[in-house]
DNA sequence: AATATAAAAAATGAATGCAAAATGAGGCTG
DNA sequence: CAGCCTCATTTTGCATTCATTTTTTATATT
């Protein structure tokens, strides 16, 4: 297999793809760091590949040491790993990894909804209705698409509602990283969890409208952890589906 | 005043420092990166203060090209923010900031008590407790020193028992923010809030010999909460004298 | 033919060089 | 004497260069 590294020398703009974790756009170094994340995270790169230095500064446009300082702090957040003498490579998240993951995603969301209880306004809560009235929708319309779109603002809303910018940063991090994952085994969430996502959704709002913070933070945490079985199993049969197509040709 | 940044140039060694943090020691660009990691946590750079380049290359005896990488890291990791065109230096954190990190703190905690009653083995709960009984030898003897390190070590001991390497890097990294404040504001627990602290901790303690993970994860939570109220009040008062004194001088 | 070995090429890690920007000293003006 | 302008110095950001290490390719050996 060859480069998945597009030749094209589009050199860097004013991107400013602002995912909430960093924001130094003004340098080569913060540029580089934001589409570079941006291009790790959509998957771009297989797992466990190789990111040849040379061929990014190429399709940034720019020489190596900005490119490398990007690469350090990519390295520290987890999505890329650092071999001596050996370069970057895209992280290779095993099941443990991502089960990992899931768990401190989940409490984040704990903590964000125990916040959210703690500062929300009337009109937050407005809104969020709004949004799960919308998903119940397309729950009802079997569109899975729309669903989970919505279901992820609504999850957003509520952090945003923390009003905790530190906590928003590291739940950007976090949700990066499984992104990725997402992106490259092309996830989609199984339809036998649906009903039930659908209900504990019901629950997540019903103790929001009560301001019940630690009911919702239970409620939270044992929704993502449920999200977490479902996914584990999902990337557990596509790997295995890949392996044996591997195993094949 | 001048530079608080010694002139020694002890070369970077087998430093090793270890704190769960990052583990590239092999590099140059690793071994800056723990180094200067700690420099910068045990507070030997005020508040606010640019972070030399040069004079710290010479400190470590490496060019600037690995400190640089270093810089980056820290910034991402929230412990120094980078000026455009004016450099490094070291973060400030407002009083909003702090409630902020306090509180992610207590979410880490919170998750990690809730985990920790899933995966905990009874020689670990004993281990635990064997650390409790002697806090609160410390505490009967007014130790606070004493009382400080081992309540330090018991929480530890439960994100240890959260099994999940991914949490305990996070909360390193926290935890590391937080220490950067304690080490420069020469913060001491309040004796005040001592004895609530004490029966805060024997019900940590049950809750965990029942494994009964939401409620632990509740008083964890509201054990960092009360922390943080104490810490914050310590700090304002803190500023509040070093400005008066400033403003005496 | 398969493996082992050696030379060539490429990549990495770090130091150095250079242009642009910021800082600071000194002098000028009011 | 405060405030502002000018110019030298320092610092920063990035590109480039250099020494090693790794990877690839070519050759030799069994």
């Amino acid at each position: 297999m060859k480069s998945t590294i597009p030749e094209a020398g589009a050199p860097i703009a004013q991107s400013a793809s602002g995912n909430g974790i960093d924001r130094q756009e003004a340098s080569l170094h913060g540029e580089t760091l934001l589409r570079l994340r941006d291009y790790v995270v959509e998957g771009n790169i297989p797992e466990g590949a190789r990111v040849p230095e040379r061929q990014l500064c190429q399709m940034l446009g720019i020489s190596r040491t900005p490119l490398r300082e990007a690469l350090k702090v990519l390295a520290a957040e987890g999505l890329i790993e650092l071999l001596p003498n050996r370069g970057a490579r895209i992280r290779q998240l095993s099941q443990r990894d991502l089960e990992e993951l899931f768990d401190v995603m989940a409490g984040l969301e704990s903590l964000a909804g125990r916040l959210a209880c703690e500062a929300i306004t009337d009109e937050e809560i407005v809104e969020i209705e709004r949004l799960h009235y919308k998903m119940y929708g397309h729950y009802l319309h079997r569109d899975m698409q729309g669903y989970f779109q919505i279901n992820q603002r609504i999850h957003e809303s509520i952090v945003t509602a923390a009003r905790n910018e530190t906590l928003r940063t590291a739940y950007a991090n976090f949700a990066g990283r499984i992104r990725r994952v997402r992106y490259s085994a092309n996830f989609a969430r199984k339809r036998q969890r649906w009903a039930e996502a659908m209900r504990e959704h019901e629950a997540i709002l019903d103790a929001l409208r009560r301001r019940a913070g630690s009911e919702l933070s239970d409620i939270l945490f044992q929704h993502l952890r449920n999200k977490r079985t479902a996914a584990i199993e999902h990337l557990a049969e596509a790997r295995d589906a890949t392996a044996a197509t591997a195993a094949e040709g």
